[in-house]
Order: structure tokens, then C-alpha cells, then sequence
DNA sequence: GCAAGGTC
């Protein structure tokens, strides 16, 4: 019998579409990956018996990125980068998605592409057949070998239509997808690393190790510093209103509105308060009484959600989106990215809110709703992706933790909403004349709450009804005032305003929009203030300006949709894809060269904001007692000073000092640095107050946490110490865990250094001990930069003995061997004791015969 | 170490 393999784009996806095309009938096994299922059955296909095979990848199967030696910062000039030659890399090297497509394809006639109906997914369908060519029966360029489904809702209707109405791929849509990712690599990494380069080291205070540039995040940036400025170049101005205070014939005093509203003029609003002062009734001339509603929502789609879990509910878009994923997988909520806000034609509408009845939280208005009928949900949008965002499982209070559980309320109050009426109240407007000028007043009665029962926080403030006015009517006028007022600038963005701004523009995608927010907060470019405002820093600020400076476009959000525009040709075949990536490559090549030649201009401004390294007092570092940061002054001899408890810390006086990762001390708090005479010389971790207060007996003053014998601490000769040192006498080889990915082993006494595992990606001492005395070391590889036997991410063995590792592993005298103050002062030429000068025994006769070996 | 886009 034949077979078709169908493959969708994500794990959840493929099980919806095999239980609907099998009619719930398919036979369900896990992939090699661990990742992704293959659902199977059988049915027919052209005519024929066949059976079905789906299954997923998960996202791109594939990512972009130079070849190897391009990762060099320090060997290429950044410009290259514009023409150099680039790779496709496996996406998630873990989920080895190519070698397992290629084996679920074995002996398979047909490949069904069920990916996501846009673009991307339509790139991700060629992603695929790569992958698969050559494991299947047939050529997958053979036309009767290869079909796509073309959906546009998640509905047994939908899916089964586009079954019957397979078409081909669309080639120049995936290629539109690979000409924006050659883009987005080249222009952005061309640009981060030069202006990385640039600034890095020049400002002692740019506390930033990456400047980043992207098409994406340098405008979200943009936006954000546009407020800025718009707050900064404010200048308020004054204006008058006038108030006009009646008495009502029942008694109540109401506060009029004067239809000029305000003047800028204050004679002028003193003239209107003289004339209207002459008078003491007001006459009643106009009341209108008009029904209004306020609207039930839209369904919920991933950036409405965004935007109220922000605004709403104080939460992160990215943290957000985070809860909202794992709402998800626990079957609790819809699939939450979607663009779509129109619930499918024959969504189960009903049955999701019947599931809603029994809530204590909000059971009272869906019974509401069930007795008196659903109103039919507003007309939304529909994209064509996934169903909007609602609820799939009843929760409590108790099933979900805080964040979650206020999430889940808000989706489904929210989702009850889309099936509640509108809110529709009375609004009464009074008109007045105090002499000629006009006044008006506002009141409304609620007819009926609707929906804003259930989102309680939009309810309407309680009646706040006007008497009954009458045409004709006269009224006291209690008080006529001039009040003096001023404009107020704008506040900083809010991130829910942030991600309209964003949405607006074709920034990111629903998808995307968060981890781009992340990314300016992460970068030090914005802060969140207090209402989940971004204000920028120095360093956003100064970046923007200086884009505008040199060249605005840089900085526009118009850019992106400019890219985006010459994409569209080539997705709609109106452009060779060669002839536009080689265009668009060439303008922004020549932005760059322009960039480069004028970042003088951007520079004056960085000058200006911060202090250059020779002057500046580096934040290095906190004070375990105030927790604030002190300031390290560079001149000889280097220290530390807290101005606020007034203290000052000795430090190593060679070498380099640099955060160590803000960990802390456990005894005092203080914020660890790290130490180093380079990567070929010694280094340790220490702690600024342990270095000159020594915490234990037998520690000295001037020694790192290499030598400090607290029982636990991580950083420490008990958690990271190996074995005794294979050449002086009381020393410890010790790993230096700030080292990374330099890793070595110190020796905490003499100028042993064991250079190993280099590029490995984490390094740690074991608890079990080697035959030989030393304790065993664990190492872990990314798998792409592996250097142990068979390509294996990690391995746990010893250092001496384990001839896995011993090619990953080199012994070197530190190249200089000036020792912090305080330490071991040894003799001029520092080899006195080294190389068992007084002819000690080694700690161990096998790591004797290793020391000579290693030597 | 860099982008943006999928998804986990």
C-alpha cells in the first residue's frame, strides 16, 4: 500500500488534523526526537488505498548563519559580512528534525505540506522537502510526488475542503522568507558588531557588552525615545478655563462645562468671566437624551492579550505569552498565538460556555447567558490561523498559581463578554446661556450592564443622572470662576501602547512582538517604570539620536515595511529573488559604509553622556551592605569605594577586574568580580570584602574564593577544588568557574594552569572521586561545537586518568607570575618551590607520572 | 557575543 506523509508546522496542529481527516480513527506514536507524534491511518488518496502518516516539525526546521570562520569578531571586518557566504544550520540541533523527517519519509510516495498558510510556512514547506528528498520513493520535484493544503480555519469543514483541493507549493512565497532572513542576518549583524566594537571599552560607564542593531528592535527603540523626546521639548502653557456652578431647583450644585472649553488668552477669558458675571440665572435651552452602548469585545486574538495582560494586569508581553503557553499545554486555553478575532462558523460556542456554569468565580453571569441565549459574537477578523483565544477546561483559584490563575480569568471573562450584550445606558445632555455664553452638563443612567458584568472593571461609575431640566427652565447660578490651568506634556509609552504602535506599523509579528520588547529591556536601551512605561536609558537614547543624526532611516519604522514591500514582489512573483536580495543587500552595504565613515556624530553624543574609561568610575559591582553599586577607581592603586557607607576595598593591583555575573557572596552579600592576568594567566573569583575581612582562620588577606573553605558555597575550594596541585606543596588545583569559555584549572598557590575544554559550555567538579584521588569533572558541549569522542554533549570523567579527555586538556605556567597583593610572595624568576623543587612526593604516584606527562 | 522568524 502506498503512503502519504503529511506534515504540519507544530505538534499540537498535526494531532487536530489527523483527528479530524481520520474522523478520530488514527493510531498515535511518539517520534525518535521525543518531540513530535505521528498520528497514522489508513483511507484513500487519488483514488487509491492508502495510508496516511502525520506528523510535525516544530517551527523552522532550518536558521540561517555565516560560515564558521564569519563568527570571528576579532578576524572580520564587519562589511564582509555583507557578501560573505552563509549556511543553512539545523534550527534546534537537538531536535535532529532533518534525520528524523528523512526517516519517517522512508518508503513514502507522497508529501502532504500542512504548514501554517503564510509565509513562513510556506518557507518551512521547502524546509521539509529538503529533508525528506531522498528518503521517499519518489523525487520530490516529481509534480504528482509533492502537494500542500491550503487551509484557513482549524474546522473539520476547512480541513477537509483543502484536502480535496491540494495544490502546489509556492516557491517564491518561501523565497521571499530566505531573501528577509539573509537580510535580517546580514544588516543586522553588520551593524551590532561594529557599533559593539565601536563604543565597547571607549565609556567606562556604558554598562553594555552588546550594542545591539536589528530592523526590528532599533525602531520598537525608536518609538520609545520618539516620547522621550515629545516629553523632554515640552514646554507647558497656561490657559483659563471658566466654571460655572448651579443650583438645582431640588437643590444639587452641578459644575458646568463652558463650550469654548478653554482660551489661551487670559484678557479674553476675563472679558467672557465680566459679561457672564452680570448674570445670576442660568436658562436651560437644550436637552437631548440619546441611548448609547458601549460594545461587547471582539474575540481575543495573542496581541489584544498582550496589551491587557500589560495594562491590565501588570504582567510582561514575554512573560505573559510564557503563562499563557503553559495555559495551553495543560489543555486549559485555546492555542494562544493567533491573529484571528472571528470565532469559525461552527466553533463550539455553546458547549465552551456551558463548561463556564459552574464557576464560583463567574458561573452566576454564564447561567445569565444560557437561560436568556448567547447574543451572537461581534464580527471580528479572520486570518486564518488558529481559533481566537479561549477557554478549554474549567479551572478554580486553587488549580492555578497567582499570575496564571488572574490570566485564565481574564480569557474567559473575556471570552463570556464576546457572548454578553453590549452595555447601553442614557446620555442626557443640558444646554445653557449664562447671558451669551454657552454651557453644557453631562449625565447618564444605565439601561443595562451586559457584558460588563463579567468584565466588571468597564462597568459604568453608578447612576450619575441630571434632574430633570425643562427648555425654558431658569436656574441659579451658584458661582462663575476662572480657573488657571497648563497643558501637561505626554507620559512615557505605555508597553500595551508600545504594541499597538508596533501592530500598527508591521513591527514583529504577534509572535515576535514580546521577544522584541524583552530584547530592548535586556540590552539596557528602555526600563519598565511604574505602570509598565518604558523609559528609555542613556544608552537608548543616545543611540536613536545619533541614528537620526547619521542617517534617520536607520531609526524609522517606515524601513521595515519599506523591506518588506520589495519581499512582496518577490513573494508575488514580480521580482527575480537574486535581483532584490542583491539590491537591498547593496543599499544597506552603502547605509553601513556611511555609518561607518559618520559614527564620529554619534560618538560626540556617547561623549556626552558618558564618562570616557580613563576618568570613569566603572560600576563594577555592589555593596553587600547598602546594596549599592561602589565606584572602582582605576587609578593605582585600583579599589573599591562604597561612597554611601564610606568604605574602601583593596583589590589585586594587576590584571583585569570585571563582574563576575552579579553573584553573590553568601557570607556578606557583596557582589563577586573576577580576577585574571589574561586568558593565559591566573585567575580566580574573589569576593571584595572576603579579599581584605578573610572570613575563616585560615584564610589570608588578598586571596579569591579559590582558597576560601567555606563548607557549601558554590564558589568555593569545596565545590570547585579537584585535586592537591601536581606540583607545589599545599596548593589545590581549583576550577575557575568565571573562566569560561576559557575553562582552566589554577592551582590556589603556585602558577600551575591547566588550560581545558575550551568552548565547552558549562564545566563542573563532581562529587565522585577518580581511583586516582581527584574528584571526577563533568563537561557539557553544545552539540555543534562538541570537541569529546563521538560528537557527545557531555561526558563526566578525571582529568588524569579518563583518555576521552585528555585531548582536551593542556598544562602551562601562567605566563606572568605577579601575584595579588597579599599572596604568596615567592622569589624573583617565581620558580622556587615549583616542579617539586625540595623533592616532595606527589600527592599521588599515578598524578606524578601525569604531571611529567603533561610537562 | 550579532538579526528575525518559527516553536517547546
Amino acid at each position: 500500500m502506498k503512503v502519504a506523509l503529511m506534515v504540519a508546522e507544530k505538534p499540537s496542529l498535526a494531532a487536530s488534523l489527523a483527528n479530524i481527516l481520520s474522523n478520530n480513527k488514527c493510531h498515535t506514536r511518539k517520534g525518535f526526537n521525543q518531540s513530535c507524534s505521528i498520528h497514522e491511518w489508513s483511507g484513500t488518496f487519488r483514488g487509491e488505498s492508502v495510508q496516511f502518516r502525520m506528523t510535525s516539525v516544530c517551527g523552522h526546521v532550518m536558521s540561517l548563519d555565516f560560515i564558521g570562520k564569519y563568527n570571528n569578531w576579532d578576524r572580520v571586518d564587519p562589511v564582509e559580512l555583507f557578501s560573505c557566504p552563509t549556511e543553512k544550520k539545523e534550527a534546534t540541533p537537538k531536535l535532529k528534525m532533518p534525520a528524523f523527517l528523512a526517516q519517517e519519509a522512508k518508503g513514502c510516495d507522497y508529501l502532504i505540506l500542512w504548514l501554517d498558510c503564510d509565509k513562513e510556512g510556506e518557507n518551512i514547506c521547502f524546509e521539509v522537502m529538503n529533508a525528506v528528498q531522498g528518503s521517499m520513493r519518489r523525487d520530490v520535484y516529481n509534480l504528482d510526488t509533492v502537494y500542500r493544503a491550503k487551509f484557513s480555519a482549524i474546522t473539520e469543514k476547512d480541513i477537509k475542503a483543502a484536502m480535496a483541493n491540494l495544490v502546489k507549493p509556492n516557491e517564491n512565497e518561501a523565497k521571499s522568507v530566505d531573501a528577509r532572513q539573509e537580510l535580517d542576518l546580514r544588516i543586522g549583524c553588520a551593524f551590532t558588531r561594529f557599533q559593539t566594537r565601536f563604543f565597547q571599552g571607549k565609556y567606562g560607564d556604558l554598562d553594555a557588552s552588546l550594542i545591539s542593531y536589528g530592523p526590528c528592535q532599533t525602531p520598537t527603540l525608536g518609538f520609545c525615545v520618539q516620547r522621550h523626546d515629545e516629553i523632554q521639548t515640552f514646554t507647558p502653557e497656561a490657559y483659563w478655563i471658566i466654571q460655572a456652578i448651579i443650583r438645582t431647583n431640588d437643590g444639587r450644585d452641578i459644575t458646568l462645562d463652558w463650550e469654548r472649553v478653554r482660551s489661551f488668552d487670559k484678557e479674553v477669558a476675563v472679558m467672557f468671566l465680566q459679561l457672564i458675571k452680570e448674570h445670576k440665572k442660568a436658562i436651560v435651552v437644550n436637552v437631548v437624551t440619546k441611548e448609547k452602548a458601549k460594545s461587547r469585545p471582539i474575540a481575543l486574538n495573542t496581541v489584544e492579550l498582550m496589551r491587557v495582560a500589560s495594562s491590565g494586569l501588570g504582567l510582561s508581553p514575554h512573560h505573559a505569552m510564557q503563562i499563557a503557553e503553559r495555559l495551553y499545554t495543560q489543555g486549559y486555553i485555546s492555542y494562544p498565538r493567533t491573529e484571528t478575532t472571528q470565532y469559525p462558523e461552527n466553533f463550539d460556542l455553546l458547549g465552551t460556555l456551558k463548561m463556564q456554569q459552574n464557576s464560583p468565580e463567574w458561573g452566576t453571569e454564564v447561567r445569565e447567558i444560557l437561560a436568556n441565549g448567547m447574543n451572537k459574537p461581534k464580527k471580528g477578523q479572520d486570518v486564518g490561523d488558529h481559533p481566537p483565544i479561549t477557554p478549554m477546561r474549567l479551572a478554580s483559584r486553587d488549580d492555578l498559581d497567582g499570575d496564571t490563575w488572574r490570566l485564565y480569568d481574564y480569557i474567559c471573562r473575556h471570552f463570556i463578554a464576546t457572548l454578553s450584550r453590549d452595555c447601553k445606558y442614557l446620555s442626557t445632555t443640558a444646554t445653557f446661556f449664562i447671558g451669551d455664553e454657552k454651557f453644557s452638563c453631562n449625565g447618564h443612567t444605565l439601561l443595562d450592564p451586559g457584558y460588563t458584568g463579567v468584565m466588571h472593571w468597564q462597568a459604568l461609575s453608578k447612576n450619575e443622572s441630571l434632574p430633570p431640566f425643562e427648555d425654558g427652565e431658569q436656574v441659579t447660578v451658584q458661582e462663575v470662576k476662572l480657573v488657571e490651568c497648563h497643558t501637561s506634556p505626554p507620559d512615557y509609552l505605555t508597553e500595551s501602547e508600545l504594541i499597538t504602535l508596533m501592530e500598527k506599523h508591521g513591527i514583529g509579528t504577534d509572535a515576535s512582538i514580546p521577544v522584541h520588547i524583552h530584547n530592548i529591556c535586556l540590552r539596557n536601551y528602555v526600563t519598565v517604570g511604574s505602570g509598565r512605561r518604558l523609559i528609555p536609558n542613556s544608552l537608548g537614547i543616545v543611540l536613536v539620536h545619533g541614528y537620526q543624526k547619521i542617517d534617520p532611516q536607520l531609526v524609522l519604522p517606515t524601513m521595515r515595511s519599506a523591506v518588506e514591500e520589495q519581499l512582496n514582489l518577490i513573494a508575488h512573483g514580480k521580482a527575480d529573488y537574486v535581483a532584490v536580495l542583491q539590491h537591498t543587500v547593496e543599499i544597506f552595504k552603502l547605509k553601513f559604509l556611511y555609518f561607518v565613515k559618520n559614527i564620529e556624530g554619534m560618538d560626540q553624543l556617547f561623549e556626552a553622556s558618558f564618562s570616557p574609561l580613563a576618568t570613569a568610575s566603572k560600576l563594577l559591582s555592589r555593596c553587600g551592605m547598602c546594596r549599592r553599586y561602589m565606584k572602582f577607581i582605576q587609578m593605582k592603586p585600583m579599589r573599591l569605594l562604597c561612597s554611601h557607607c564610606d568604605e574602601t576595598y583593596n583589590l589585586p593591583q594587576n590584571g583585569n577586574i570585571r563582574p563576575y555575573k552579579e553573584l553573590k557572596c553568601p557570607l556578606d552579600e557583596f557582589e563577586l568580580l573576577s580576577w585574571s592576568m589574561g586568558t593565559k594567566g591566573k585567575s580566580y573569583p574573589f569576593c571584595p570584602y572576603c579579599y581584605n575581612h578573610p572570613p575563616f582562620r585560615d584564610m589570608r588577606k588578598g586571596q579569591g574564593c579559590n582558597s576560601c573553605t567555606h563548607p557549601t558555597c558554590p564558589h568555593g575550594l569545596n565545590s570547585n577544588g579537584v585535586c592537591a596541585c601536581i606540583e607545589c606543596e599545599n596548593g589545590v588545583l581549583t576550577l575557575d568557574p568565571s573562566s569560561a569559555p576559557k575553562w582552566k584549572l589554577t592551582c590556589n598557590r603556585c602558577d600551575v594552569i591547566i588550560h581545558l575544554f575550551e568552548d565547552a559550555q558549562k564545566v563542573t567538579v563532581d562529587e565522585a572521586t577518580c581511583d586516582c584521588g581527584s574528584q571526577m569533572i563533568n563537561v557539557e558541549y553544545k552539540q555543534e561545537k562538541s570537541k569529546l569522542p563521538g560528537e557527545a554533549t557531555d561526558m563526566t570523567g578525571c582529568v588524569f586518568c579518563s583518555v576521552e579527555l585528555s585531548p582536551l586538556i593542556e598544562k602551562h605556567r601562567a605566563v606572568a607570575t605577579v601575584r595579588p597583593r597579599g599572596g604568596a610572595s615567592r622569589g624573583r624568576g617565581g620558580r622556587g618551590r615549583g616542579r617539586g623543587g625540595r623533592g616532595k612526593p606527589k600527592p599521588k604516584d599515578k598524578m606524578a607520572q601525569l604531571a611529567a606527562y603533561f610537562v
